[in-house]
This record gives structure tokens, C-alpha cells and sequence, in this order.
DNA sequence: ATCCTTATTGAAAATAATTATCATTATGAC
DNA sequence: GTCATAATGATAATTATTTTCAATAAGGAT
């Protein structure tokens, strides 16, 4: 996965782990306070350094729900596509980009606009939440 | 517009109009410099706070564009679906929210969410930035 | 127009989030 | 194992945002 020049470091191996893990999105912190669980002696700063990395990578995916903005989440089969739910914060990939292609040709074409990369951001409640949010 | 209980004061309405000039998006550091053409003395707080009345009462819309994450448009007829131009921050509306209908039926019915909101941002370059930014 | 109540403001301080610095450490090629 | 160097972690430095609170100004009553 990152021997494209990259070391796999402990901590490294770790952050990887929590985001797998994670069945929803995380914060750098919370990442941070859970990757201490593979190795204790991480750094706040390196889950910063490795989450910025796997970003780009397009290993994970950076999420901007709600206030207190960013999250990341694993990338599953995602075209940049999401459901979120804002009462436990798990994330769901949704598949769906082909329902997306029409608008975004006819939005070029409109426009003239060159689209270069897209993001849809669904929030709501999962069925649990529903229950309990009420 | 604001008559819901809330006082029109100068600062506000220097951001108000700041927000209305500008065809695309602003940080709340450049609503705070240019707004003080109309009110000399408004302060970057009274800035924050008055983007997020305005934000609450969705006069004006919330940008996660990029790295350096906020920044705020008005919404025109917005359905929470916008265009960004990456080369010279230019924001759009776009108004097919009817082309979402389908998915967002479909996924509530797959996963049991209910969705109460969504985002869908595009971002790529206009037809000026694509020539300057090549 | 003036007075008065109170929402709103601005300055400064506090908090939170993120990034840079740099000496030390650990990875992976040999 | 040895070695060059990428990567780390602690600390400090930035940046973004929020809180606090005394001073101010909006707008209804007079």
C-alpha cells in the first residue's frame, strides 16, 4: 500500500489500523487517543503528518461535517460520496456517482467550468439514532 | 429581512452588503476587511457572529472548499448545491436539486437513514482560470 | 428630539486546531 | 550488524474561533 517510497513505521501501522477499524469518521484526536492502543508513544503531530499523507494518497477521505469541521474516514469504494449520520457520526460510502454524471455534464456545459473533483455530503439520522434523538 | 426581533446595525448591514457584492466566496478575515468600507469600526467577532446569524437564518451558506476550510456565500436559489472555482474562489448556485431526488430516495430506503440535509459541492475551474492557471 | 432599556459591539484574553522546528530515533537497503 | 536518512515526538509557533465584559448604539416610548 505505501511502498511507494513511503516507510512503514509503527505509528504509521497504526493510524492505519484505528481508520479501519473506525466504522464511521474520526477526528485527528480522536485518532490520535485511539492509535495509542497499537503504539503508545505516538504523537499527535504524526497522525496530523499520516492522516494529511493517506489523504492524499486518496486512502482516506477527508470529511467536512458539521461545526467542528474535519474528520477523516476510510475510502471504500467511494466517489467522494457519503452519508453521515449526526447522532453516532458513522459514515457510510455511498456508490452512487453515476446519478451524479448527468448533472455535473450539463453543469459544464452551462457554466464552462472544468469540474475537477466533486463531494456530496448526505446528514441525517441512522435508525438507531431515530429512536433515540427523540 | 432581519426584522425577526433583531436589530439592523451598521455592522451588520456592512457585512450584509459585503457578502451581497462579492460573486463567490469569503473568508471571515476578508468579510472583515472589506466590510470595513461601509463600518470603519466593526470588529472580526462582530464578523463570526454576524455570518453565523446569517448562516442560521440561511440567508448566506457555508463553504468547506479546500484546506483553509470556512468560507461563506449567499445563497441565491440555493438547494445547497454550489459550484467553487478553485482558480478565483467564483461560487455558483446550481439549482438541480430534482436530479438528487432518486438517489437520495433510494438511500434512505437501503440504509433506514433518514436525511434531513445535504451538500453537494463542485470544484473545478472557469473557462478564465483555465486559461491563466495552464 | 430625548430618554431608556437592552441587544449588540469591540478589545483583549482564552481556547482550539493546525503547522513548523529540530534534535533524536527507527526503518530498510546494504 | 552498519549506515544514511526518512520519520518521529516534544515543544513552540501559528492560525482560527469563541468567550468575557464593560461600553455603545438601536429603536420604542415619551
Amino acid at each position: 500500500m505505501k511502498s511507494a517510497g513511503y516507510r512503514l513505521t509503527q505509528s504509521r501501522a497504526a493510524v492505519v489500523r484505528i481508520i479501519n477499524e473506525a466504522n464511521g469518521w474520526l477526528r485527528p484526536e480522536q485518532v490520535h487517543a485511539q492509535a495509542k492502543k497499537y503504539c503508545p508513544s505516538i504523537g499527535l503531530v504524526t497522525v496530523y503528518r499520516t492522516l494529511a499523507l493517506l489523504a492524499e494518497h486518496g486512502y482516506i477521505r477527508r470529511i467536512h461535517f458539521g461545526d467542528k469541521c474535519h474528520g477523516y474516514a476510510r475510502v471504500e469504494l467511494s466517489h467522494g460520496h457519503h452519508l453521515v449520520c449526526r447522532g453516532c457520526n458513522q459514515t457510510i460510502e455511498i456508490a452512487g456517482t453515476e446519478d451524479l454524471k448527468p448533472l455535473m455534464r450539463q453543469v459544464q456545459n452551462e457554466t464552462g467550468f472544468v469540474i475537477e473533483d466533486h463531494l456530496l455530503e448526505l446528514v441525517g439520522l441512522c435508525r438507531e439514532c431515530q429512536h433515540i434523538l427523540t
